[in-house]
DNA sequence: GCATCTTTCGACGAGTCATCGAAACACGTC
DNA sequence: GACGTGTTTCGATGACTCGTCGAAAGATGC
């Protein structure tokens, strides 16, 4: 068979087959998931470029080239750990189906994608550049990202025609809100560029999210003090589930 | 003398000292300049670790080791791109001395910060990156971000306190402007994701820094019907100059 | 005992950034 | 003219990437 393309996974056996390795180390659990953890845990921490092969190989007691039976390459073992994070997705459609008032249905979507993205191992500008280098390999998560535009950009346009949203154009309106929670899942993740502000900036993910859903919708409403009303209701339909 | 600690650049004569190039084309003026416009273009293209030093060379007709003698490393190239970029910072400085109303304050200091970004010819998160990986390297320019961020963060404050902005946590209310600002900038110059949408989203980098400044202030303001003075008031203020 | 399957290894190729000594030229002095 | 000096470029090379390939090492089935 063709090894690269991945073996089955299913086995849970202390799989004994196989060469060994050199060492000495029997495999954990299962290698592919071994691989995908360590990689999560590099890619966050150093980011992806800054993330050799051998590093994740070295941390999980394999070969260099041993990675390369289980993933096709770097790019591949990105892709797998983007998986399928399509809850904020999932968001936009089920408060669409609801009929959601705009502000609240905005909060709940620009929410859930900056809790997403907070929380998984990578930077997204990290997966963007991937996906720019390789489109077709990506095509999945550029359609995805896709739809989540569009989902936004419809509920922005009904809120200016509903009233909720001052007028104007729904395209950049859009823009912002998506450059506001990617610009703080980026800050929220790499703390970077000056050092000393940290401490406390940002306790979690949940922080995060608040902060760029408030902001966003916020900027949005006609009436701001409608804001709290927005964010309430957002998280109760959030908690739903 | 070290000759990789870059050679004087004032010469103007047609220069015929040194060994010529292999590819005979006679340098058309500063090597140096000549090298800086040529990464300055394949960085903003392409991005800036997708770039090869071999190509920058070629561009000139240059063999891939001469560029070493006019920059040390490719950081270092990098790092002369971001030359003297320091308008925001005075910009921020002026308005401070002038005493502006905080709104239109924080709004001519994001439109100006985008507006840099955005006519750079670099990615503010590549420069992150490398910054991030050779901090003393980049040391001035992680200081003046970080004064940047103080100056905006006594903005919003004084905002705060002078009840034009909706009472908060400072900080955070900084870290969402300059996550919008740094955001747009990278929505304006990579406008990759989903390819469909593009086409007229930004005209240009003016467009950008008002969809950013306009949006992060009216996210603070208790009275948004006052966003569009604040805007008013930061061109006039901008014009002055 | 022997073929088969799975997993790992080691060697290798092509590409990257960066270094080093030598080469090629213009220009000064003898 | 020949000869050293300074400037700029080259070519070879090293250490490091990612990725491929064939072979090796073990368990399993006949």
């Amino acid at each position: 068979m063709t090894p690269s393309a991945g073996p089955d996974t299913t086995t849970d056996r202390p799989r004994t087959v196989g060469r060994p390795r050199r060492t000495g180390a029997a495999p954990a659990g299962d290698p592919r998931q071994e691989i995908l953890d360590a990689a999560a845990r590099l890619f966050a921490d150093r980011g992806y470029v800054a993330t050799t092969m051998s590093e994740i190989a070295r941390t999980v007691g394999l070969g260099q080239s041993s990675v390369y039976y289980w993933f096709r390459s770097k790019e591949d073992l990105l892709r797998a750990l983007t998986g399928a994070n399509r809850e904020s997705l999932e968001v936009a459609h089920r408060l669409a189906a609801a009929a959601t008032p705009p502000p609240e249905h905005l909060y709940a979507v620009l929410y859930a994608d900056v809790l997403q993205m907070c929380r998984g191992a990578l930077d997204f500008y990290d997966l963007e550049r991937a996906a720019h280098a390789q489109p077709e390999f990506f095509a999945e998560i550029l359609a995805d990202y896709g739809r989540l535009r569009a989902e936004i950009e419809a509920v922005v346009e009904a809120g200016m025609r509903s009233g909720d949203f001052v007028p104007g154009d729904a395209r950049t309106a859009t823009l912002a809100c998506l450059a506001q929670t990617e610009g703080i899942q980026h800050r929220f993740r790499s703390p970077t560029p000056d050092a000393a502000e940290r401490g406390a900036a940002l306790g979690g993910p949940a922080d995060a999210a608040r902060l760029a859903a408030g902001t966003a919708v916020r900027a949005l409403l006609v009436d701001p003090a409608r804001a709290a009303d927005a964010e309430r209701g957002a998280m109760a339909v959030l908690d739903e589930t």
